[in-house]
DNA sequence: CCTGATGCGTC
DNA sequence: GTCGGAC
DNA sequence: GTCCGACGACGCATCAGG
């Protein structure tokens, strides 16, 4: 496939702004797209290479990019700075720039969309000393083979930004239509990207095997599953009012939330982003062996650093010094770290995610082994504003941000995304 | 060996 | 993480 | 209500270059 030939799809989504229009872009998309490459294609059109928690990263943003433009056009770094300081969109200047390219382009191989791909990866895996300079050439020479059009999407491609106006719940809705054959089946994909976190596998599973494959999608322990995220309100009442009377407030910790797989004596961690971040927390894997009485498990957690030697809660900040690849044992002393289980997707083999909390909060009760560094979120059910207010003080005193506050009607199932407010953050600052 | 620029991931 | 725009 | 993109503070890693 042509890398033109995709450039001339964003062209077209890039100029509309209804969302219903710009699927019906991406179905078209879609349908011409070798089954072989639709995970790249789809990648590239969210301004990825990889799924997240593969957690290979391009080492690409502005500066390196315009660094590429200069070598690839032979325009003046001054002209170049003031066209980005003039657009703010790299894509752009480099557009421009080729535009008025100084070097002949005649005779040029087209591009396609494979040797845009494996061109970013490259750049990816170069590490090292010269590592820098070699990105830059890698980008640069694939801008020198490039049409204008295809450099700003290339561009946009390296540093994130592709602004289309689309992400990955408007490709969700472009495969349920190709593949599914209507929105009706869009459950189906979204179910499977919930469980996967990969929405290229997704593409690719369906492009092949049709929705029977994108059915068979289950949760396996060791694939991060999509986190399930909250809304906001501002007052205690508002909150009550939007879940039906009724909720369980919990203290929203001041920490780095986790999500935690359990394999006998396997542990992987993976943050909310789902980057794989196992390796920086020892002390927590540990934790989790002793302290989690499940041959399977997923479960959730924030993980919040205290003082060593009071046991206090600490903000944020000082938890950030654990976020290293270096003397993490000497931060383990310095930092180290409590554990609030929240919330139980899995366990030995039973997929809790579709069941209402207070039942997945009673499986969680039943498997966390309570002592000083492990325990469960602190809670209260109650219908009452004024003790949710009440509780709300008590957690800011404790060192909180505040209450997630939560449904716990029959449709309280763990929900991936912010849909359907049944997970309501209560902070300070909204007040 | 140190420092600044750059990129990235957490909230 | 917050905010606001577009549908 | 949902989705998307623009934005900020902070700390760490990597690399280039003095």
């Amino acid at each position: 496939m042509l890398f033109s030939e995709l450039v001339e799809f964003y062209e077209k989504i890039e100029a509309i702004t209804g969302r219903i229009e710009m699927t019906n872009l991406l179905v078209e998309l879609l349908r011409r797209t070798p089954p072989e490459i639709i995970d790249k294609v789809v990648y590239l059109t969210i301004g990825e290479i990889y799924p997240p928690f593969i957690g290979l990263e391009l080492g690409v943003a502005d500066k390196l990019a315009l660094r590429a433009v200069k070598l690839a056009s032979g325009m003046s770094e001054k002209e170049i700075s003031q066209a980005y300081s003039k657009l703010g969109d790299v894509g752009l200047v480099g557009e421009k720039m080729l535009m008025k390219r100084t070097q002949a382009t005649l005779f040029m191989e087209q591009l396609t969309v494979e040797d845009v791909y494996s061109a970013l990866e490259k750049i990816a895996r170069a590490s090292g000393e010269g590592a820098m300079e070699m990105k830059v050439q890698i980008l640069s020479g694939l801008l020198a083979s490039s049409q204008p059009k295809e450099a700003k999407y290339i561009l946009r491609i390296v540093t994130g930004k592709m602004r289309l106006g689309v992400a990955d719940m408007t490709i969700l809705d472009a495969l349920s239509i190709v593949f599914g054959g209507g929105k009706e089946t869009r459950e189906i994909f979204e179910r499977a990207y919930n469980l996967s976190s990969d929405i290229g596998y997704v593409a690719k599973i369906a492009a092949l095997e049709g929705i029977e494959g994108v059915k068979k999608f289950k949760i396996t322990i060791g694939k991060p599953i999509r986190p399930m995220l909250a809304e906001r309100l501002s007052s205690a009442e508002e909150i009550l009012q939007k879940l039906d009377g009724k909720c369980i407030a919990e203290y929203k910790y001041d920490g780095e939330r986790m999500q935690i797989h359990k394999k006998n004596n396997d542990v992987w961690i993976f943050s909310r982003r789902l980057e794989n971040i196992t390796w920086q927390y020892p002390d927590v894997v540990e934790m989790v062996r002793t302290n989690i009485v499940a041959d399977e498990a997923i479960l959730e957690c924030e993980c919040v650093a205290v003082n060593p030697d009071t046991g206090d809660m600490l903000p944020f900040q000082e938890l950030m010094h654990r976020k290293r690849k270096y003397d993490i044992h000497k931060m383990i002393e310095q930092y180290p770290v409590n554990l609030y289980f929240f919330d139980a997707l899995y366990v030995n083999g039973e997929d809790l995610t579709v069941k209402p909390l207070l039942e997945r909060r009673k499986m969680l009760e039943s498997i966390v082994k309570i002592d000083d560094k492990v325990k469960i979120s602190k809670a209260i059910i109650s219908s009452d504003p004024r003790e949710v207010e009440k509780f709300f003080n008590e957690a800011i005193e404790a060192g909180c941000e505040g209450l997630v506050v939560k449904s716990i009607g029959p449709e309280s199932i763990y929900r991936a995304g912010a849909r359907g407010w049944l997970w309501i953050k209560l902070k300070r600052s909204y007040k």
